[in-house]
DNA sequence: CGGGAAGTTGAAGAGCGTCAAAAGTAGTGG
DNA sequence: CCACTACTTTTGACGCTCTTCAACTTCCCG
């Protein structure tokens, strides 16, 4: 699998479209507007705080600005921040050695971002579009996740999601054909957009067809090939803009659901 | 992949190694061993409990014996009971609706079982060999949870560390080849053993092929053909009773990490 | 021993990957 | 405004890894 990895290290067409964000690929900004006005609170770790205790966490919050295709950090980093993602859609995946990388999951607003123990990432994150997140650092939040049981909780819902969300996708990697790996995700990308209120169908794919492909365990080839199939087979049709009109949901249900 | 479903339910020849612990499956005991006493309570969510935290625990608890064969519990069903495993070993598993199955973890002395927030399991629980499990009352156990800040703590430690497996089980399922699927469990679980204090080298694997083959995403006979072409490779070798030796962990760790 | 399941091995085939090239798309600059 | 550039996506041809199907062997426990 001759995957050149300095692919992954930036994507430059991408990146291209959001020069107005900033060269820098980051950008920060002033915490002007406050926690109690964020449009996704209810669905992140931060829902259900007391009022003194969203006002610490702002203390410690800052807000940042990244460019489609811009990493936020890499495998192997020192965890130093924990973010939550506002607006946009991130990546995070694994790489080994030759090059060849897996990607364990897209977020999305009020998904939280830098779960883990360790003291070093153990997966990078890049945003997929451009993206605004909620930066904390980590002491800092782990300082007040010990202090809050509310936000201890939250996150150990948060972390339990991610865990039953793993699973499918273990299923989904091991045991599924190309054909059921497309429409799950299909599917799945679907009802999560209905979730926060989003449009559903057509379901917004803003990803690369290799992220997709790096996303499911099968090559670029193979995932346009299946689009094509899924297409033939008058099951979905090409939206515009990466967007994607799910034409028959119930054989997609079938092929998820592996009958 | 026309597998049999039924052949998931039960396991016959090993249920019968196992008839001595009784014919039922399951075997319930007065707790009169209490916690304190626990091996394995220094590696479970139960550690750094309260000595009267501990106490509350040891009123709700049940120890359980399993024969090797018997469901714990299946996916779907309603999720009464957590479960913390104190001997023996537990794979769990999801079932597509044709009866593939992707086995998504094996546990062992010290893990928690029945991390979830669903009403549901939201995988199926069997035991590989005779195991021993303390079981406690889902609603009782997260009322404890709620109350102790530590048991919380030490569930979400577990939960992020779960987590973490279960990615790097991603990247296992979607891109690496069966050679490197086969060296790397045999690596991980040698190193979760040497983790325990066990023997290490030669690493214990008392599950069945096809049980391997559902957790790499492989079939039984890639499996047994992988083993063959290792052994001939010099690279492990055959022990007794489910025991292989690791000849050379270096190219072991190669095959793992994808170079 | 003897029966049944687990494990191994072989041959053939399918699905997906690889390599290659063409077509489509978006931003760049004259 | 359009050609130029760089990338993404699609399509085709071919090959390889892993699966499938089948037979045989080994192991375990009665």
């Amino acid at each position: 699998m001759g995957l050149d990895r300095a692919m992954y290290s930036a994507d430059k067409s991408r990146a291209r479209q959001s020069e107005a964000i900033g060269r820098l690929g980051h950008r920060d900004e002033a915490s002007g507007s406050p926690c109690q006005a964020c449009p996704v609170r209810l669905r992140s770790i931060c829902s259900g705080l007391e009022f003194d205790e969203l006002e610490e966490l702002e203390k410690i919050v800052a807000r940042m600005t990244v460019g489609a295709g811009s990493p936020i950090f890499d495998e192997g980093e020192t965890a130093r921040c924990r973010y939550n993602v506002t607006s946009g859609s991130i990546k995070i995946y694994k790489l080994l050695g030759d090059g060849r990388r897996q990607i364990i999951g897209f977020l999305f607003p009020g998904d939280f971002l830098g779960l883990a123990l360790a003291d070093e990432y153990a997966y990078g994150a890049e945003a997929v579009v451009d993206s605004e997140l909620c930066r904390f650092p980590r002491r800092e939040l782990d300082d007040l996740i010990n202090r809050f049981p509310t936000l201890e909780n939250r996150l150990l819902n948060a972390t339990s999601n991610e865990l039953a969300v793993a699973q499918e996708q273990m299923v989904l990697l091991g045991r599924k054909t190309a054909k059921e790996k497309v429409a799950t995700m299909l599917l799945l990308f679907s009802r999560r957009a209905a979730e926060r209120g989003m449009a559903d169908n057509p379901v917004y794919l803003p990803m690369t067809r290799t992220d997709i492909g790096d996303y499911l365990g099968l090559t670029t080839e193979t995932v346009s090939r299946t689009f094509t199939q899924l297409r033939a087979q008058r099951i979905i049709s090409a939206g515009s803009g990466g967007r994607i009109w799910l034409e028959d949901l119930e054989i997609l249900g079938t092929l998820m659901e592996g009958f």
